[in-house]
DNA sequence: GTCTATAGCTTGATAGAC
DNA sequence: GTCTATCAAGCTATAGAC
């Protein structure tokens, strides 16, 4: 049988070493974390990596692959429940559809989820690979949200469209990043890691944002 | 004479050191850089880098610091103007005044400062010492526009205040970091570097959103 | 599948000559 | 101030035994 192809159950020490790759780069990033560091928290040999992903780029592009999979099915479904709700729909329901599966994630017993957040925060913002990167995994997906904000927003200008989702895009990820910032600002008024405090504000918010920069079509 | 102290004109090859670090660290990021990728470039020795800043974080934070302290201060004059002509004073305004003069350097004919400001996109996105390392350079000051925020929202909920602050970091660092995802996604309508157009759409996007956040106080 | 062993290179740091 | 020279440690990758 060929190494796990199609299986269910993939190798323990493949699994292994993808979670523990996955905490290490969303704390370090690429360049701080070697692959000893992988393996020898994994309890396997630097070997291995080379056996299941040819080199450190392979474990990481997996890595990144496998969740992105995951996520992009469960927003393609919030999105399809909203348009069949109504279509157009209400703009403030189609980015709920965008964010809500990250928050449920995020929230949910599983930490590895928010370690992979983190991690696509540092992707984000990178700039010699980052948007590469994203649009690889991600913009697919977002076409299918930039078409329905499209329609909920008629007469908007492309451009205004496209740097919206932008704005979207940075407040989310720095979101996702939980540098424990706003924890000293704020005074301990705001937690970084209370995402469903951030969540409840960041769709009215950039709804409000959407609507004020694409519907005010006399600039 | 000590070092350079209170000179107005550091030695060259300690401002080129700086230099060169600082376009490689934008790059590449503070773990993707080597000292010999730095002093190969700038045409120095490796061993001026332990001379002038210590080590290579010494290096880093030297950098870092150099910029902000600069740019603090613009931010302040801006603010202290807009507080001048009214007080409280219109939301778009304070934000404009946070931003503009990000604005006005990144669009101007000194590339390093666009390489300062990717820089500061991924340490703002950093979760190991990012959120630490934001506050040490920047919170003092964006607690002036905190306050003046505060004014212009009267009734506002501590919290959504920083949150919404909060967006807009996340918002103007990924602008910073112009990573082109932009032009793929949107097929060349817009232009990750063209930073007048998401500036005028930033302000705006943003003011909307904490107005929405703030000013709706019956939730 | 998993490991041992190691090649071949790069890293940050620094002692000491000039 | 600047450089030479070097250290000890780390790195990724991989050939080959089991």
């Amino acid at each position: 049988m060929k190494r796990d192809a199609g299986s269910k159950a993939p190798n323990p020490r493949k699994k292994r070493i993808i979670e523990i790759a996955e905490r290490l780069f969303a704390q370090r990033g690429f360049n701080g974390v070697s692959l000893r560091d992988i393996t020898s928290e994994a309890g396997v040999d630097v070997a291995l990596v080379k056996y299941y992903f040819d080199s450190k780029q392979g474990l990481f592009d997996a890595l990144l692959k496998r969740r992105a999979d995951v996520l992009n099915a469960e927003r393609a479904e919030a999105l399809k429940m909203v348009l069949q709700n109504s279509d157009p729909a209400p703009v403030e329901d189609i980015i709920n559809a965008f964010t809500q599966p990250i928050l449920t994630r995020i929230v949910s017993d599983d930490p590895s989820w928010r370690a992979y957040f983190g991690l696509l925060a540092q992707v984000n913002n990178n700039p010699e690979w980052g948007g590469k990167t994203m649009s690889r995994y991600f913009d697919p997906l977002v076409r299918q949200f930039i078409d329905a904000l499209r329609n909920a927003l008629p007469g908007a200008d492309e451009a205004d469209i496209y740097w919206c989702y932008h704005f979207l895009s940075g407040a989310l990820t720095l979101t996702f990043a939980d540098t424990r910032r706003i924890d000293a600002l704020s005074g301990g008024v705001c937690h970084s890691s209370d995402f469903e405090a951030i969540h409840q504000r960041l769709v009215p918010f950039v709804s409000a944002g959407f609507q004020n920069i694409c519907q005010n079509k006399g600039k």
